[in-house]
RNA sequence: GGGCCCAUAGCUCAGUUGGUCAGAGCACCCGGCUCAUAACCGGAGUGUCCCAGGUUCGAGUCCUGGUGGGCCUACCA
């Protein structure tokens, strides 16, 4: 049975192809910050994150790289690790799923589910994309092609082998009602919902080394390698040492189930449905929650490479440091939503709250003690009602703090700890230090400023976890060391008389100084993208958000990102030339009946008849504003069919699976002239 | 097309099971203070609580419909 006082939480691990960036960070960023209040907090923590070293586009760049894939996913981990490292992240396991540790570990439940019957050989037909590495459907196809990367596909006839994901389908739909905390937000919860009203099939979870060699391969059968999915999810218990036999391992009988599973909207399905029936196959129990957090936007745009507005955490580091960016993403926006990074945000942000708030609290204090207090902490004075009564809101605040913390609401906890800060100013305004100076009253002058040296000792020792070298400032000036092996208790903490009178104060010097401005780089870099970005931010943008946005946290790589973009291997021009390219002229537009994101056209490219083509560019263009409208058609693709209306020719347009604008030429020419 | 969610002050958002619910923070304005990082404290606001119906003694708070937006899912030549 798991103890009580163990604390366990992951991260994905990251698909180490990609580079980290804001969204990576933010996930790790959420998780080191609990891990350290558990820590804190006195318990044993666990604190997992990693990357996600197999499949085909690491087996791809590793080729073109020349190198074999061993050499190129250690050198692609290193940037994960250096930025851990200056964000301040203190993970207690580091998992590759490259290692043995994990290695063996996949091998050992594959062979477990193989002898208790939940793996199964089936043959299967399909037509193949070896770029998006799926199977797809004949309706699916588009010209032939794989809808979702327009390459080839190939008709294959192979074995895999599957696993009974079906057989626990009612134990998860069971699991999820009488688990109402299961998976966080609500909303998506009820995603989950949905998605398992309908049927469950079974997972395919393995490849053939014939087509895709990158993986770990089956045991019994070395023919295949494991589906990279299947493999990934077990890094959250291959990385404590999990057997599926024989005497539990330490680490796994003491910290699984996790209580957090930290993971972005976008692989919910996976971490809720595959993850969790392969645990309950197992006859383990699923991790106590799984929270799926939101994407940033950045200035009011979808982060994407193609924008080129890609944060790039190092840079937030130089300009801001890592404990104000820390504080900034957790404070900005509720864990679980949707939110914008901005620059001016977090410039707003840190000056209301770090500068004026608590710096500014901080400063005046430690500058009166040093004025009229010799420059120490003073003695406390008999408690007066207004004493007591910021007492009871420290008592208040720091309870709510934990308790937010721990249900990971980090806006509410900072919220209720910010309630105490601002306390701490009013009650300097009104017990007016300066004028108990002048009276004399050292004695309460003593008292009433202790106490806010002891409320801004309050907020250093309760910011510990976000803002790690912060709050050692902090307390450095109120002549103190934080001491992070004291298991913190609650009551103590917010008890107004923690200091030392007679503690000698460090100089007031400012901990967070009031910005003016944005800092010089930060300014030419928005100068820049902003100049240089077409449209304009609009929140009525039909894609603003929408679901290419990059995965911040899938551990699997999504086709459609750019990263595939790079990979694009170049073709002769005689490839080119078999493309036939012709000026149109949009003679007619409408919706297509039966499908929301596509559009009819009929297209004059200079022969007799206009044609027909669907295009899947709705969601950007009301179609009778494209009447008359020059384009670019390719026309030589074989006609498809989509969704019922037979589509002969493809109008060109920029942006990737959202259109952002379509392909034109920049005089006007008669329909059917050559594009080459 | 199917499913889920949201629409409240200039901005970001709180508003549990219907009855001081019309709020907070930021921004802005006015006033106060002077210890402080041009900070801090107080006050004033402005709101058809998206629209139209309905249930009720009473509805941001429930129901129906609509509009707008987001997300999951299918179509995206």
């Amino acid at each position: 049975m798991r103890p009580d006082d163990t604390y366990y939480v992951t991260t994905p691990i990251y698909y180490v192809n990609d580079k980290p960036h804001l969204g990576h960070a933010y996930t790790t960023i959420a998780a080191d910050v609990v891990a350290r209040w558990h820590r804190l907090r006195g318990q044993r923590v666990h604190f997992l994150t990693g990357v996600d070293e197999h499949g085909q586009k690491v087996l791809e760049a590793a080729t073109r790289r020349g190198i074999s894939p061993q050499q190129h996913v250690d050198e692609m981990v290193e940037p994960y690790k250096a930025l851990w490292e200056r964000l301040g992240i203190e993970y207690d396991d580091f998992i590759r799923t490259t290692e043995p540790r994990h290695e063996r570990v996949v091998q050992a439940v594959l062979q477990r589910l193989k002898d208790q019957g939940d793996l199964y050989l089936d043959a299967y037909e399909g037509w193949y994309s070896t770029a998006a590495e799926r199977f797809w459907t004949e309706k699916d196809l588009v010209d032939g092609k794989c809808p979702d990367t327009g390459q080839p596909v190939e008709w294959v006839q192979e074995e895999n082998w599957f696993f009974r994901m079906s057989k626990y389908a009612d134990q998860l739909r069971d699991w999820i009602a009488d688990h109402p905390d299961f998976i966080r937000p609500e909303s998506r919860r009820n995603e989950v919902l949905g998605y398992l009203r309908k049927e469950v099939g079974d997972l395919c979870v393995t490849r053939p080394v014939s087509r895709m060699s990158w993986g770990v391969p089956l045991p019994w059968d070395d023919r295949f390698v494991t589906y990279v999915w299947f493999d990934a999810l077990l890094n959250y218990i291959s990385a404590l040492g999990y057997t599926p036999d024989g005497e539990p391992a330490a680490d796994f009988r003491d910290f699984w189930p996790a209580d957090h599973h930290l993971i972005g909207k976008d692989i919910l399905t996976t971490h809720a449905v595959y993850w969790s029936t392969m645990l309950f196959a197992l006859g383990e129990r699923p991790a106590r929650q799984l929270y799926a957090h939101g994407w940033w936007t950045v200035e009011g745009r979808k982060m994407s490479k193609s924008l080129g507005n890609v944060v790039d955490p190092h840079l937030l580091i130089d300009e801001y440091g890592a404990d104000v960016f820390r504080y900034f993403v957790l404070r900005e926006i509720p864990f679980g939503y949707d939110g914008d990074f901005s620059h001016q945000a977090l410039m707003e942000r840190f000056n209301a709250d770090l500068a004026n708030d608590l710096g500014n609290l901080l400063h005046r204090s430690v500058s009166m003690s040093a004025r009229w207090l010799g420059g120490e902490v003073g003695a406390l004075d008999a408690p007066t009602e207004a004493d007591v009564a910021l007492q009871e809101l420290a008592d208040r605040a720091v309870a709510t703090y934990a308790a937010e913390l721990e249900a990971l609401q980090f806006h509410k906890a900072f919220e209720a700890l910010w309630e105490l800060v601002r306390a701490g100013n009013k009650y300097i305004d009104t017990e007016q230090p300066w004028a108990l100076n002048r009276q004399g009253d050292e004695e309460r002058l003593a008292g009433v400023l202790r106490r806010c040296l002891e409320i801004v000792r309050v907020a250093a020792t309760l910011l510990q976890p976000v803002m790690p070298q912060k709050s050692h400032e902090l307390a450095r000036q109120l002549g103190i060391v934080l001491d992070d092996d004291e298991h913190l208790s609650l009551e103590g903490v917010a008890r107004l008389d923690g200091l030392e009178a007679g503690t000698p104060l460090a100089p007031a010097r400012p901990v967070f100084p009031r910005m003016q401005e944005l800092p010089p780089r930060i300014r030419a870099l928005l100068a820049e993208t902003l100049g240089t970005q077409a449209d304009p931010p609009s929140r009525s943008e039909p894609d603003a958000g929408g679901g290419a946005a990059e995965s911040a946290s899938s551990p699997t790589p999504n086709p459609e990102t750019p990263v595939a973009e790079e990979q694009t291997p170049l073709i002769s021009i005689d490839d080119f030339a078999k493309v036939q390219l012709r000026t149109g002229r949009i003679l007619e537009a409408r919706k297509h009946p039966d499908a929301d994101r596509l559009l009819v056209f009929k297209v004059d490219v200079g022969e007799e008849q206009p044609r027909t083509i669907v295009a899947g560019i709705a969601s950007r263009y009301e179609p009778e504003l494209l009447v008359g409208q020059q384009v670019v058609v390719v026309t030589n693709l074989k006609p498809a069919r989509l969704r019922g209306i037979e589509s002969q020719g493809m109008i060109l347009a920029a942006g990737g699976k959202q259109v952002r604008g379509l392909v034109g030429v920049s005089e006007p020419l008669p329909p059917g002239t050559i594009v080459r």
